[in-house]
Formats: C-alpha cells, sequence, structure tokens
DNA sequence: TTGATTCCATACGGTACCGTATGGAGGCAC
DNA sequence: GTGCCTCCATACGGTACCGTATGGAATCAA
C-alpha cells in the first residue's frame, strides 16, 4: 500500500511544519513521529539526536534560503531594477518553499538568539542577502557605499514587512524601491 | 536581609529575561524560580498557572510597548518630523524597557505566530504604533493616504532592523527618514 | 532461497516539568 | 502573646519527552 518509507527529508520538512506552528520547541522527535504516523524508532535511524535534526534543518535552510532564490532570480534575467522587483516579490510569497517562506524566516530569526550555530547559519545568510542586494544596487548604477546602505535598508524592511498582513508586503517594499530610485535620480542631477 | 519578597512584577521581569534567552518555551515555572532563588510554591501563590503568567507578560508589554513610549515622545515635543526621529532613536536603544526592547519584540512576533492571545495583543499593538507613526507624517504635512503607507514602510523597516548589527540600526531607519523627506519636497513641486 | 541491509516498532530507564496539597516563617492587628 | 494574613518551602503523583536496546518486516543481491 501507501506504506512508503520516509527519507530524512521528510523529517526536515516536518521539522520545518513544526518549526512554524510551534516555534523551535515544538521540532522534538515523539511529535513530529506521531505527524509523520511512524514511531520514534524510524526518528532516531535518520538522526543521531534532536539535535542533529536541527543542524541539518539548519543546513537546508541555509542553501534554500541563499543559493537558490538567487539562482532563480539570476536565471530570469533583465535589468538590475527589474531583478530587484523580482527578487523582492519571489521571497514575499508565502510558503514558497520547502523550508516555510517569510514566516519560518521569522522564527529562525528568533531561533538564532539562543542557539549558537543557528546564529552563524543566519549571519551567513544575511551576508550573502545583503552582498546580493548590493551588488544589484551597484548594478543599477549607484556608489558601492550607497549600494551597501541601500541593501540594508531593502533587507530591514524585506524582514519587517514579513510581520504586515499579506496584501500590504509586496506594495510596502515596493515602495521602497521607489524611493530608491528617487534618490539616485536626485543625486544624479544634484 | 536581602530576603526581600517577590512580587509578580518581579516574576514577569524574570519571564522577559527568558523569553529573551530561550524563547517562549522557556518560561515555565521552576526554571523561573531557580533563576530568582525561590521554589515553586512562589510562583504558584502569585499565579494561577504558567499560562495566567504569560497572558499577565503580554497584557504587560501591551501597554509598555505602546502608551508608555508615545507618552514619552509626545512629552519631548518638537515638529512631526523631530519626534519621528524621536521614536525611532527611542525605540532602537537595546534594552530599554522591562518589557526587553527590540529583541523581545522578535520573540513576542514569533510567539505571536502560535499563541492567538499573542498574536491578538500583537495586532494591537502593531495597530497603536502604525496609527501614531500615520498622524505624526500626516503632522508633517503628506496627505492621509501617503502618511499610512509611509507609516507601513517605516514600521516595517523598524522591525526589520532589529536584526541588523546594533550599529547599523539607527542609521538605516533615519536613512528611510531621509528618503520619505526627499519623496514629500519632491511631491511638493512636482 | 538465503543472507544482508534498510527501515521501523516496541519496550525500557531516566529526566524535567506541571499543578496540588500542606505546612511553616514572618509581619501586622490589637 | 494571640490570631491572622501574606509569602514561600517541601513533598507528591502525573505527564511528556529523551536516548538506547533489541527484534521484526520489507527489500534487494546473488
Amino acid at each position: 500500500m501507501t506504506t512508503q518509507r520516509l527519507s530524512s527529508l521528510d523529517w526536515i520538512q516536518a521539522g520545518f511544519r513544526a518549526l512554524l506552528s510551534g516555534g523551535e520547541g515544538a521540532v522534538r522527535a515523539e511529535p513530529l513521529a506521531r505527524e509523520l504516523g511512524v514511531s520514534k524508532g524510524s526518528f532516531y535511524w535518520h538522526f543521531k539526536s534532536v539535535a542533529d535534526l536541527h543542524n541539518r534543518m539548519i543546513d537546508h535552510w541555509e542553501t534554500a534560503a541563499t543559493a537558490t532564490i538567487i539562482d532563480m532570480v539570476e536565471q530570469g534575467g533583465g535589468s538590475a531594477r527589474h531583478r530587484l522587483s523580482a527578487l523582492m516579490d519571489l521571497v514575499m510569497s508565502d510558503l514558497d518553499a520547502p523550508y516555510g517562506g517569510p514566516l519560518a524566516e521569522i522564527s529562525i530569526r528568533d531561533w538564532a538568539q539562543r542557539a549558537e550555530f543557528v546564529a552563524r547559519s543566519q549571519e551567513r545568510v544575511d551576508a550573502a542577502r545583503l552582498a546580493y542586494l548590493s551588488q544589484l544596487f551597484e548594478r543599477d548604477g549607484v556608489t558601492s557605499k550607497q549600494a551597501e546602505a541601500n541593501a540594508r535598508l531593502t533587507y530591514s524592511t524585506y524582514i519587517g514587512a514579513a510581520s504586515l498582513p499579506t496584501a500590504e508586503r509586496a506594495a510596502t517594499v515596493q515602495h521602497l524601491l521607489t524611493l530608491l530610485d528617487l534618490e539616485k535620480q536626485n543625486a544624479a542631477h544634484g
């Protein structure tokens, strides 16, 4: 029948569902086993411990949250300004990935406050995203220093907008991009 | 000696320390009792249950995070534009309140994803802050509709900037306020 | 078919917490 | 001092989880 065996990825995805609905404290072996309809004997075959699952969840998130998304934007092509819009629309969509999208970001960011390995992963993700954003702004024609400031501002707004009602998220970030365009034009003939 | 009795507020503040360092899952009776150097007999005298402490923590945060801060800004006086800056500087300062400042915001925002009473409190806090921000922008001379958009953008950036390194937080939000000024002047003679 | 390997069930001891029950120490009234 | 009230200690049963140990079923190799 449909008595299909589970892979490690199944457990990792279940872990993200639990993280979303219950926070880090809900990512535990026995509750996940119940949700997946198996016993925890399965869990301890795939993972050395609960901490092991946590590590592999964060590893999975780290690549999915940077390289994967950047690849999608780059393959979409277009001008730097267009890629900025595309990137923001992409990361703003709900439940857009196996790792849970912008809502999972909130939980992970909270988790990073108390787990070193999460904090370090978070820092790498932030750095990679900021570097990519900065690169896009620079390609769009502003100075290196200005591009970094723009990147920080855009990134902050993206993170914060995850807490807004879904309907207002995209418009809010696009509003910011409009303002940054205005600033660029103003600097050009100022 | 210093065998001072504890008040409910002592437990609530200890609850916020635990929330910061360990998330919602760490706000429990026995660990808090250990940290405060008493037994849990004390806890269950002050609170009916752990859920009772959670509710009173959120109640406490709700008033501290809105009315208290708005009062401080309004008493500082100055122009609307000056109050905006003052407000952002105030909420950006680390550990500025018994409820833990911007770092506690991250934990509470995460907590709101899975606890109804936290989500409702969060919504009220967001609404109150957005209304106040919107009011400041309107006083500064933009249209009502534009003021609301500005408020959403400013608020998103504030929330997201809490995740930036401390040194870059204030500058990032001030950067946004500068951009909004530029937009206003541009609309004035455009 | 036989053996080996993969994946899971069951059962166990151990730990940390919840909430309750009960009693004790200290201040305050008088 | 006597009683009362406030705040806390101690002790208890109950629950949920962790990690391990061990055996069983399914799959594949040959």
